[in-house]
DNA sequence: TTGCTTAGTTGTCAATGCCAACTATTTTCC
DNA sequence: GGAAAATAGTTGGCATTGACAACTAAGCAA
């Protein structure tokens, strides 16, 4: 049984989505560098509060599982963010090994903040679409997400 | 006249917008990243073999404005591309500071069979779209791109 | 010619990212 | 209980990325 080979039409598909999902990634790679520097945040603070600030404490490994950075990397931009007073952490009664990790006022400020200025970016973006036609847009997002993270590359 | 404010509809929108932007961004540069290196090459390496493919030869000011690079930077990623024998380069007649530089075989070896990796692994995260739904998903990106181009933040 | 601009390189500093070695704790298992 | 294995974090080393400033060399303009 041969193994089916792509489809013209879907190679092509395939093919235009890697040059549209490069320029957008690039384009909104360097706004949220931008807008988050604006705010005195690196982007890898700025997932990192995000991720404190939706779930609550995490432990550093924790974070860089989600993260999917090493740990001596996350180790390291805790340090900092706790230099800088955007983290508290604590050690857990029940191991005294792990650093429990929560956002501090200040760094939920700053998350605050950033995540405002790229929203009402985001808002002005959207201002020329139908209500229907910017659900549609952030549907569509989700779903490519979804599928990119059920079927991991290879 | 009070200045409009945003109708919550469209905030709720811009917020979602973030949120799955976020999440697309992560998930398809984690993936490029992995997959690149698989082929030896960094992420930049990959955007600047793009760019010289599809653009022909360019010189280091050219490279940097379009990758929004410090020259200082991609100064030294085109002589670590250099060294690796990924791009060549020469002095142009006409201005003697210049540089001309163009994807070796072996860079333009490399990138294919990289974008040929990344499309393939599109090709099934597609296939589950209908033709015309694949179309829309590549026309909102471009869309989405098209916009925050026009619109520099801030 | 003199001075201004442009192209690129190099130095410094900090952050990111990977790997490996290390300490300290916890868990597993005999 | 106690030795061995697993786990949580830290640190050191190395390369890359990225910002900024100082510098060389070449082109351009008055």
């Amino acid at each position: 049984m041969p193994a089916a080979r792509t489809a013209p039409l879907l190679r092509r598909d395939a093919s235009a989505l890697y040059d549209a999902a490069t320029a957008f990634i690039r384009i909104y790679q360097f706004r949220d560098r931008d807008q988050a520097l604006r705010f005195g945040l690196t982007v890898i603070q700025a997932y990192t509060l995000d991720l404190l600030i939706s779930a609550g404490g995490q432990s550093l490994t924790g974070l860089a599982r989600t993260l999917r950075l090493d740990k001596s990397t996350m180790s390291r931009v805790i340090s900092g963010m706790a230099r800088r007073a955007l983290v508290d952490w604590s050690r857990p009664e029940h191991d005294r090994r792990a650093k429990q990790i929560v956002a501090s006022a200040e760094g939920k400020r700053r998350y605050r903040r950033l995540r405002q200025a790229i929203v009402r970016d985001n808002a002005r973006l959207l201002l020329s679409y139908s209500p229907a036609a910017r659900r549609a847009a952030i549907t569509l997002l989700r779903q490519l997400v979804q599928r990119a993270e059920g079927a991991p590359p290879a």
